[in-house]
DNA sequence: AAACCTATATATAAAAC
DNA sequence: TGTTTTATATATAGGTT
């Protein structure tokens, strides 16, 4: 893109690499700018030069409120993506408890905050936080009850087909068949989501 | 960059809107990876599209490695600031608490962290929370000690200029002078870092 | 929507200041 | 180091399919 042509490749050249980020960070920096203005979008680019300087551009929105909504929308594609997975498993186990499904949800919210916190927290954060989950404890759970509730409905309807397909065996004259290979019953799924303040 | 020249606001056709997201899009990562590979610099980009999909690119290091150090280096440029005002607040105030400090230096990093916490945080977050804040404390102890010992030197040199001032104005034969306009004597400054575990 | 087609607008490498 | 110049490479608007 301009007098010569550039190989997609670190340019070797310090002084070069140096004058082409300046002109290509500053020609990026205006399509960023051109996009969220045309296409009425929100973004945020974030770049940092080889001395380590930082430079920034995000919409209307300050740089935090696009970040905070890139964490939302990354956990409720983990969720989904966990949900999905759990569906699954369901069809071939008979059993889950809620204390292992709110396990399997929790971890990858959890790794997904908890890196950007950063080393200089301060020990104050810690009660501010307290406080600020606190205020969160209410939603999270109606969020947990939700996905709970979503795959008890999920193990129900799963339990509804096999009851109509035994029916159908049973009416084809194939009784004394059972599933069970050893003396136990089958115990109800644990249903419990623990709530601690 | 194409067949017409068009104006820099919003494109009000929907479908051409559209199409030009996508084009610009592509385009603006596109640019974004060059300008990463060519310069060899870290660099992310967060798009959220009209109808809230998300577009994302970085290099190298995942996405939270990025924003982990966009956050790092905002809490340094704070720290700076709130230094630098400390400075001059110093030159009016002769004594300040370490108390007062670290509560000026907590508030910004507080803000900048908890926003980027989810209203889907978890209750076993907290935990975690607690056990990464432990590990971190020492460093943050240090990371203290280190401005309140650098506002200590200022204060020091500040009090040696003022000595200096001083012993100029009684050698040219100006004393009895008194800055203290009460009985009070002046208190040493309280120097102290609080450290809760 | 996406994929292709030009004509034109823009970006930018290299040079010159 | 930054700005301006200019030749060339790229991006993309508006069509068409």
């Amino acid at each position: 893109m301009g007098r010569g042509k550039v190989e997609l490749k670190r340019i070797e050249d310090k002084t070069s690499r140096q004058v082409s980020f300046s002109k290509r960070r500053n020609g990026l920096m205006k399509k960023a700018y051109e996009l969220a203005v045309l296409c009425d979008v929100d973004l945020a680019l974030i770049v940092f030069s080889p001395r380590d300087k930082l430079f920034e551009f995000s919409t209307g929105e300050s740089m935090s409120e696009i970040l905070t909504r890139y964490q939302s929308f990354k956990e409720t594609q983990e969720l989904t993506r966990v949900i999905a997975q759990e569906r699954l498993a369901q069809q071939d186990t008979d059993v889950f408890t809620a204390d292992e499904l709110t396990q399997k949800i929790q971890r990858p919210l959890e790794e997904n905050n908890i890196k950007l916190l950063d080393i200089t927290g301060l020990d104050q954060l810690e009660q501010q936080l307290n406080s600020f989950l606190r205020q969160v404890k209410i939603k999270e759970m109606e969020l947990k009850m939700g996905v709970v509730k979503a795959l008890k409905d999920q193990e129900m309807q799963l339990k509804k087909e096999r009851k109509y397909m035994m029916d159908e065996i049973m009416a084809a004259g194939m009784d004394g068949i059972n599933n069970y290979t050893d003396d136990a019953e089958p115990q109800p799924p644990v249903m419990a989501v623990q709530i601690t303040w």
